[in-house]
RNA sequence: GGGGAGAUUCCAGAGCGGCCAAAUGGGGCAGACUGUAAAUCUGUUGUCUUUCGACUUCGCAGGUUCGAAUCCUGCUCUCCCCA
């Protein structure tokens, strides 16, 4: 096993691919030769938040960096940070955010890693949570840590001074979330941590306490934040412009359509395994054929995810259904009741299609439902289905649903 | 410890005691258009109600008033300046 490692230009090459920066690249290259030479593997870092358990694109970029040292043959270990969740969230500002329990943060780290399992190799990965060690620390212990930082150190963090100059609130306990995640380092020794170029600060945090207590500094390897759909901000839950890993195949396609062409060649990059040497050829397409190689692009990130079949599908219902408007071959069905009155502006709301009556009346009112193919803007419109019936009633562009009698 | 400013609907941010469910912008949703769920344009955007209207909402709790987001009192929280 350990006589498999690639020669160090071939793993940097990899390694490279879409990173923002390695820092310091050399020394990543010595930790690479020595590696090679032991047969030992480097141990590289991952740390994640388990507040939010829906993992998207974005979060891809950096699980795929990993992965692909996994498959150098490299140790992946990927943090459950429940230690610090248990505590807040940094970057809440001044949200009080629902402190979650301990049962429920180890759910969600589960559904991460779960999740995350799509792109990691599973059976290879270490995980641990970092309650385990920040856990039993005492005060002394914390205060000797907050020793090798200063204020004005801290200031320096980017969002830390945007968040000073705009007056707005920062608690003393978030300068110590970059200690916890540095101490996570020194306490699993690790030769590499990844992050996105939002986590640089914290990366060297780890790295200078590691130097502190004399072990060999991890290297930082930051990815770019992937932006999202809508070509402007970072991809984020928050933001509606997410596609998300378990997102069903239609949406997935169409999410993936939407973005605008420029971002076509990041995306191939950062979230496709298309062969590096392939990736010029391509933006090159995305630039004279934007239309295709965006269609190429959703393919194949529907296809990693969902497989060749479903991605198929999913193109064949995006034509059918948005470039034509026509109604798509699977739908959800809902049963009603042979016989009954049924108000329409109800039934939208009890199908789940409006979170209540008056945005469907609205939606009615817009023109935005239609009910087999008939657009329906009588915000009175009552009906009744017969035994064997099949009605399509479509809301907005793209909530279909079967009556069913 | 002292002084000052502030807390408004998803976000930002207006708001004369009645015409405020609350300007404006962003976001969201819908329609048109489009290769696209992009861009652009239009409409819409608390809940219930076909309409009329009713109800809840402007940090929290009380109070003044025929009537309060707007006035008073207390509380909580945030920011700034001084120490």
């Amino acid at each position: 096993m350990s006589s498999t490692f690639l020669p160090v230009e071939e793993q940097l090459a990899v390694i490279r691919r879409g990173t923002v920066e390695i820092i310091p690249e050399e020394e990543l290259k010595s930790k690479l030769e020595k590696s090679r030479q032991s047969g030992k593997p480097l141990r590289i870092k991952l740390g994640c938040d388990p507040t939010r358990p829906d993992l998207h694109l974005g979060h891809s970029v950096i699980l795929r960096k990993l992965r692909q040292f996994q498959d150098l043959g490299h140790h992946a270990i990927l943090i459950i940070g429940d230690f610090t969740t248990l505590i807040g969230d940094p970057t809440g500002q001044n949200k009080t955010r629902p402190a979650l329990t301990p049962e429920e943060i180890k759910k969600n780290g589960e559904s991460y890693f779960k999740q995350a399992s799509k792109i990691l190799d599973a059976e290879k990965t270490e995980i641990v949570y970092n309650s385990e060690w920040l856990g039993t620390m005492g005060f002394a212990d914390v205060i000797k840590l907050a020793g090798h930082m200063t204020v004005a150190r801290m200031l320096e963090r980017d969002d830390f001074s945007k968040r000073y100059t705009n007056n707005e609130p920062i608690s003393l306990h978030e300068f110590l979330y970059p200690l916890a995640q540095g101490q996570d380092s020194v306490h699993l020794k690790s030769d590499v941590e990844l992050g996105g170029t939002d986590q640089k600060f914290n990366l060297l945090v780890g790295r200078q306490l590691q130097k502190d207590v004399g072990q060999a500094p991890q290297i930082c390897l930051m990815m770019p934040l992937l932006v999202g759909t809508d070509g402007t901000q970072k991809m984020s839950k928050s933001y509606d412009n997410y596609i998300g890993i378990d997102e069903n195949p239609n949406d997935m396609y169409g999410k993936s359509l939407s973005i605008p062409d420029d971002l076509i060649y990041t995306y191939f990059e950062l979230l496709t395994d298309v062969a590096t040497e392939e990736l010029p050829k391509l933006a090159e397409k995305a630039k004279q054929d934007p239309r295709n190689a965006k269609h190429d692009l959703a393919f194949t990130i529907t296809k990693m995810y969902h497989g060749e079949e479903a991605a198929n599908a999913a193109r064949e219902h995006f034509e059918k259904t948005i470039i034509n408007k026509g109604i798509p071959d699977d739908m959800p069905e809902h049963k009603l009741n042979v016989g009954e009155e049924y108000q329409l502006i109800p039934l939208i709301k009890d199908i789940g299609f409006a979170p209540s009556n008056g945005e469907a009346r609205r939606l009615v009112q817009q023109g935005g439902v239609s009910l087999n193919g008939e657009t329906i803007t009588d915000t009175n419109f009552m009906f009744s289905i017969h035994t064997g019936d099949e009605l399509v009633l479509k809301v907005g562009k793209r909530k279909f649903i079967k009556l069913i009698g």
